[in-house]
RNA sequence: GGGCCGUUAGCUCAGCUGGUAGAGCAGGGGACUCUUAAUCCCAAGGUCAUAGGUUCGAUCCCUAUACGGCCCA
């Protein structure tokens, strides 16, 4: 036969399509290119531990099975080095032709970057120092047909990384890394709660009436019902009918749903942790925060000094505090408070820039300033107490001035760590801001609360003194991870559809 | 919603005052029994995001659209 006339070289197929036609091949030739199960006898990690001090050059009679995806091949003629990558790390397979026998080792030639392969043989240590698997055997588990992104630079396309995350997770290992942190801070804020006396509790995902926070919700039908449900913008409410019910300590870390703009700081669904301790106070919620923060940054990292994209941030006790007042009137130079009279702080925004809308109130308008004048300056962690009434319908007034509440947010980086305040647990003033919240809806605002008669009567039956707390879990592990987007520390972020 | 930037081979990237494109890796053929981004030789691979427009001629200039990124609301 002709060179020219070779199949392979006359007609190059596409990857995609010459991967298939080995599955097929494969298939015909009576072998399955995906099996049922396969026993595994030791793992990457394990077996790089387990021989540690074994001299290079040396090989052992110990006889493993290992496995894993394959994901890099440097073949020497009848000597081939073949890369299996497990869950915990990678093990090299040093394949010899006179160990494997001709079709063995043509069959492993053979495999694709991408597929799943299992292979048993003993372990040695090459000459070059890497630790090996020399099989007699290699069988395929899986066979991938499309192609492993580049080997050295990765996959980066931001696009392709967050709508193809199993791919970015095969090509960039420290990936994975991100999300193994996540989930261990999520593991170590539950034994915090735990170690606090908290019970863990789960609250309605699908809400008649969506409450606990200011923002639009999404909107979903229940077909038998024939009714309209949201889906929660927080949990609050219920876990504070929870106080009422007699339970002390609760809290709940699960998804909320804002139907709002995407950001690099915003996912339509991102994860919170709320708290609520009765006999609590705002005073009692920041001593649990700056202990909750601080012991999972030491528990997951190992240290309080960090540095968020290239800025060190220390998160040492004590943090500062500060009220909303007194940080506005020093960054806008001319003291302000929720007492000042309107046209003053009117003039204020319209020096900054803030456009005023019909219906705000001074609070408002301070609440305004703060964002715009002072949250993105504050880096170190920063409690600001002290919040308007006005922007707060939930929270306790202060004891001395009823225009404020006895609430804080703390800010770190510029950005809202956390919110928690004295809960609001007298039912009359209750009924009170939720009116003027639908007042203030019925004007047009689509993120303001509903009046929750439900809720309401729980109050009535009486709510004991609380403090309640809600923090921001991917915001927290961007932090702790470096992040500068909530997509990265999401597995899989809020994309439009492909085009 | 507004502004700026991006989209070229499976992946990572070049390119061009406007003359229909290159490299590395991956993939194909060949050589090689200690490689580590293996190396060497050969050949192949493209609707330059999409749709219009300007032009003798557009990947390049213009407009719109899609998707993505950042900033603002």
């Amino acid at each position: 036969m002709a060179a020219d006339e070779r199949p392979d070289d006359v007609q190059p197929l596409d990857e995609f399509a010459l991967r298939r036609s080995k599955l097929d091949a494969l298939r015909s030739a009576g072998t399955e290119p995906y099996v049922n199960g396969f026993e595994v006898t030791d793992r990457s990690l394990d077996l790089a531990e387990r021989y540690a001090d074994l001299e290079p050059g040396s090989e052992t009679e110990d006889v493993v099975t290992v496995a894993g995806r394959l994901v890099a091949k440097r073949d020497q003629g009848k000597l081939a080095f073949l890369v299996l990558r497990d869950g915990m790390g990678e093990i090299q397979l040093f394949v010899r032709s006179n160990v494997l026998g001709d079709e063995g080792f043509a069959f492993a030639k053979d495999l694709d970057l991408g597929d799943w392969v299992g292979a048993t043989g003993v372990v040695l240590r090459s000459r070059r120092g890497e630790l090996s698997v020399q099989p007699t055997e290699v069988s395929l588990l899986s066979k991938a047909l499309r192609p492993l992104p580049e080997k050295y630079h990765g996959l980066t396309d931001t696009e392709t990384r967050y709508r193809q995350r199993y791919v970015d997770l095969i090509a960039n290992p420290e990936v994975r890394e991100v999300f193994e942190v996540r989930f261990r801070v999520i593991s170590a804020i539950r034994r915090f709660m735990e170690s606090r006396g908290y019970l863990e509790v789960e609250t309605p995902m699908l809400q008649p009436i969506p409450g606990g926070a200011t923002a639009r919700p999404f909107v979903t039908h229940h077909n038998a019902l024939d009714m309209s449900l949201y889906l929660r913008i927080a949990p609050e409410l219920y876990l504070k009918r929870l106080l009422v019910g007699g339970f002390e300590r609760v809290y709940e870390i699960n998804r909320s749903f804002r139907n709002e703009g995407m950001s690099p700081r915003h996912n339509p669904e991102f994860t919170m942790l709320e708290a609520y301790e009765a006999f609590g106070d705002m005073r009692s919620m920041m001593e649990i925060t700056e202990a909750l923060i601080t012991s999972v940054a030491e528990e997951v990292l190992g240290t309080l000094d960090l540095e968020y994209q290239g800025k060190a941030v220390s998160l040492r006790s004590p943090w500062r505090a500060a009220t909303m007042s007194e940080l506005v009137s020093e960054a806008a130079g001319s003291a302000l408070s929720v007492h000042t009279p309107f046209d003053e702080l009117k003039a204020q925004c319209d020096r900054h820039e803030i456009p005023v809308e019909k219906g705000w109130g001074a609070g408002k308008l301070l609440n305004e300033l703060f964002e715009k004048l002072v949250e993105h300056t504050l880096h170190e962690p920063t409690f600001v107490t002290l919040y308007p009434a006005e922007t707060s319908p939930l929270a306790r007034r202060n004891d001395a001035d009823p225009e404020l509440t006895d609430r804080f947010e703390l800010i770190i980086t510029g950005r809202e760590f956390a919110n928690a305040f004295s809960e609001l647990i007298d039912p009359v003033d209750q009924r009170g801001r939720f009116e003027a919240q639908a007042a203030a809806k019925d004007a047009g605002d689509v993120e303001a609360m509903w009046v929750d008669e439900d809720y309401l009567r729980a109050q009535e039956h009486g709510m004991p003194p609380a403090g309640g707390l809600g923090i921001g879990i991917d915001r927290l592990v961007m932090l702790l991870t470096d992040s500068p987007s909530i997509r990265d520390v999401l597995l899989f972020p809020h994309m439009r559809p492909e085009a």
